[in-house]
DNA sequence: GATGAATGAGCATTCATTCAT
DNA sequence: CATGAATGAATGCTCATTCAT
């Protein structure tokens, strides 16, 4: 939960079940590695940042580097999909315990921000990278991941839509009001310049999605 | 009006009072390089792009490239500047036309996406490159003129909120609530994968906003 | 005299015989790009300095220059001719009047110490100059400059050897002895880091030089 | 004691205690990238080498160059203080066995110009570099290397000036007597161009050099 | 597995020079 | 003669990646 201990999932795979329990040392590295890694893209960007820096910020060896990864774009790749899937798993997790409307727009609006604040590298780093070119290599697992983790959510809020508690809009629009205002200030709270805390503004975008959703209900054409 | 013919506002300077009023290549060709880099810059980037591939695209040599701007930075600079002073030129002059609160939300997301069709890759560039390394050496223009520019949207917005018409809630949260969902559906409108029409986002993201503000009004702590 | 209006000698040519009298300036714009490039030549070498540095300093557009001077390699080409045939007028001059071969060897000394005292940039440029690459080109011109205007030097100095006032020395440790001291100290006095005033200088480093080719002609093998 | 075979000082580090003995290489590359940049910086200087030139001579590859140097300018100041230094030494050791003012003064001037025929090209650069811009950055070190490595020197002298073996005269006389035919001498020499052989050069100048100082001795104001 | 030297294509930028106006 | 925009080869340097030890 410490914002300094901030390590992706793809760091956190079970260790191989070593016999002795010895040698932890490989799968520390490429933790490192990923953090590392991790805090330069969220900072700088895929292309600003270079191995190098990467290589220093981890304390590792060139050599080791590519040991552990094929590639630059592999790296950022990893990072990503693993990125995508734990950010979908926490908004999944929040909303399907809902039973109605309003208490889910509202969980998956929190359960956005919850996620950005305990993992803030990791928001800026997805938000920031949503259409870069490395992403077109990974493009496959990224559209089943989308298609496999969004099922369920796409479930909930067809049955909410067809019994008229939710407007029957596009899913772009869906996820434009739910979450266009929160990723608006999430951007600006992970720049330390939110002029709100961000208990507040959990409430207040919560609230706002929510009779925004409403508001399209009543007005449809 | 025309997508092809979307040039900056840095291009379109009034050439300088020239004796004969022949010779215009000189502002031409500034144009070109700016066109050129909104282009590559928008499209990929501003470290991803190259300076041969905006030299090639513009049809214009490496010496000639510098001759008009000091380096890739400036040049970016530049562009992201007069993009910032258009945008807002365009939102203001839709919200300062309105009296009630809901025709002023309403004009100012309308009139948002207005912009975002008219300058694609103007917005997708300004929106790309918010957190940009190369604004640091124009931080303080920036400052000024958000300062400049916004001052009338500002008095505009407090008078409504000091009538009760819109809820006293903070900048960010007002800016989330009103551009959130506008822009987050614009990215996907300029990568033609939008699901719904220009048209109609407009309409619905405008009532959108506008319910939302209606109930953090109501809902005041 | 003044070191501020140290102007090559390139640069005082005749002006063509104008009838009327007006339109100085372009022989003046001549004066102004020579002593522009002595200045950059003199104080960071051939290479460092830039055409751009050149006109700028010169206050002359860079079609200008390239209208009165050939090429980079040949304005220095010129500058350095000049200033060797400056520099040899002013020691010849310095020499011929002298009888006695310790009057000679002395009045030399003084005079070369005298020219760097008036023409520092020009002494500069000459010394760091020697060896430079573009010099190649005009090598035959330095070659029939030297033959002629050390001609009398020459036989100034073959006389006092051969009566035995003069040690018979190669010509090559004739100048070391002659010169070497001179410049060694005109570096540093140029570069206003010399620890004694030029007027001591000139008297210790005669007596030194006139003593050593003393010395030269009393030891001899 | 073969041209050929120059190599700089620099180069001659004592090579890490490598655990096993093997793997030579690294200093290897690092030295011959320091023997190609003299050749260059010797031969053309500065500004006028590339670092192309470089590379080709030395048979590394540009990234190996920027490997072991961060910076052309910091490749040049490696071989100039490791120049000085060395130069220094050799002087020093020889100047510090003598007792009498003539033994040293002699004894000075043959080792300068021994050294200069042991290594020719580092004299050369040695010589051309004095002013370069790129001392700047080691000005520093350049002070203290003097400081240090002249303490000694500067005593020898200070001592036989107080005995009234030597004149007292200001440091730079001293050095422009001592060091200026030398390295007028050398120049010509280094370029092939001398008319008398280096030993009858050393002797005769040494001769001259300490008359020189006899004569300022004796006419002292 | 780890290390770091080596590689070389590629990059932003400079600069002498040309030329249309 | 003057101007300054245009040119493009060349330059110093970066950086992802490979590979011998």
């Amino acid at each position: 939960m410490a914002k300094a201990s901030e390590s992706s999932s793809a760091a956190r795979r079970a260790d191989p079940p070593l016999p002795g329990g010895r040698r932890k040392s490989s799968e520390q590295r490429r933790r490192e590695i990923l953090n590392a890694a991790l805090d330069g893209f969220a900072s700088r960007g895929f292309s600003a940042i270079t191995m190098a820096e990467i290589r220093e910020r981890a304390g590792a060896s060139t050599g080791s580097i590519y040991h552990h990864f094929k590639s630059k774009e592999q790296l950022a790749a990893e990072l990503y999909l693993d990125g995508v899937r734990e950010m979908q798993e926490h908004g999944l997790s929040a909303l399907l315990g809902q039973q109605s409307a309003e208490q889910g727009v509202r969980a998956l609006v929190e359960a956005y921000l919850d996620w950005v604040e305990r993992r803030p590298k990791l928001a800026a780093f997805l938000f920031a990278m949503r259409h870069a070119d490395f992403l077109d290599a990974v493009e496959s697992d990224l559209n089943r991941l989308q298609r496999e983790g969004i099922a369920d959510a796409a479930e909930w809020f067809r049955a909410r839509m067809l019994s008229g508690e939710l407007p029957n809009v596009s899913p772009d629009i869906l996820r434009a009001v739910l979450y266009g205002p929160a990723a608006h200030y999430a951007q600006r709270w992970s720049r330390s310049r939110a002029d709100v805390e961000m208990k507040l503004a959990k409430k207040q975008l919560a609230t706002a999605a929510w009779h925004a959703l409403q508001a399209l209900q009543r007005n449809r054409p």
